[in-house]
DNA sequence: CGTCTATTTGAATGTACTCAAAAGCGGTGG
DNA sequence: CCACCGCTTTTGAGTACATTCAAATAGACG
């Protein structure tokens, strides 16, 4: 089975693996494949795995008292998904993560990307990138949303990734943006007449 | 001068350092003070610079299109503040950070911090904790912009932060919420009915 | 085909916004 | 010490955007 992970490490760390360093992290890589609907990471459950996603999509979200769910975000092919609140600390995990459609996982245990890390310091180094860019888009969307309207940012986001509607129900859309199904829909209606 | 940033890093890594951990970081600290208004970090420029709020406070925050301010976050004493996307990539800041009265700071060179990182492990775990929960601190922010009320969020705000109207002007804290002055105005006035 | 789920549409409601103006507050200089 | 100025906060009236609740339509899958 070949992976494209390498190819995803290389690129973000703007630096090539020996094939040493990339054989000592794939030894403790392991693949998971789930089913739709499964949940790879249960909220107020422990989860001290990191997952990469080969093929497929995934969602995570929480849900409110309400009873409301709220999408964070999404994980498609080459995206890394996990609750790392719990992977990083030994508190239970704050959001739940699910497959949206039958997927292929490879999964690295903490402790052993831990070890890898201290042995390898690329691997240091990609992950630090990898929560630096997490935390950077983060706030980049609480900006968005406090100074675009939903129109706008619903816009932006088809704009920055055209393929979303043909990969995720649109009422998933709207809890990611905030909103409710009904209102991305008429958001919809209004800018077809445009 | 004494400085109590030997403490907070040690309750937040949860451990002691010793005093030749403590020496090693500390020589490479450096001491800045600020006066009111005054930017520590500009939006579109390159910042290198930690900081540790000593005493003071400030806020960050970025300017939209149409020109309106939006606070990313406040830093009082005993808090960290940086660009951090700037500083640890390097790209220009995404935001501006500036004093709302006259602040002390330690300031830490990524370079300089890169080093003791290296040499000392405590403190590349206490960076990645401190990332960590910026982290999750921001998508929990999300979570509670969607899922809560303007008037629960600043409910919640000052409890978790009581002092915080005492600190920091009014419209801020609107701004902080992601509403405008008026609203907050309005907002408070109905929570004192009650 | 029928059932289940997702999406659309409608009407009424609510929350926060805009624009405008007034009131409050704090600091400074006469 | 008080009057004035600039900035923050409050208040008012009208508006916009998104929500709620309910029902109809469309799509997907067995």
């Amino acid at each position: 089975m070949e992976s494209n992970i390498r190819k995803h490490i290389e690129t973000k760390i703007n630096e090539s693996l020996t094939n040493d360093e990339f054989e000592r992290f794939f030894t403790v890589v392991e693949l998971v494949e789930v089913k739709k609907k499964q949940q790879i990471v249960v909220e107020g459950q422990h989860s001290k795995l990191l997952f990469f996603v080969e093929k497929g999509t995934l969602h995570s979200f929480v849900t409110d008292e309400q009873g409301k769910t709220h999408t964070i975000q999404f994980g498609f092919e080459g995206h890394w998904i996990a609750d790392l609140y719990s992977f990083l600390s030994d508190r239970p995990a704050i959001f739940t993560i699910e497959a949206l459609e039958a997927t292929t996982l490879l999964a690295i245990k903490q402790t052993d990307f831990e070890r890898v890390c201290r042995q390898i310091p690329k691997f240091e180094h990609f992950f630090r990138i990898l929560i630096q860019n997490a935390y950077v888009n983060s706030q980049q969307r609480i900006v968005k949303t406090f100074s675009e309207d939903a129109g706008n940012r619903y816009l932006a986001l088809i704009k920055q990734q055209p393929d979303l509607l043909q990969r995720v129900p649109q009422y998933l859309i709207a809890s990611y943006l905030g909103i409710k199904p009904e209102s991305l829909s008429r958001i919809r209606k209004n800018y077809l007449k445009k």
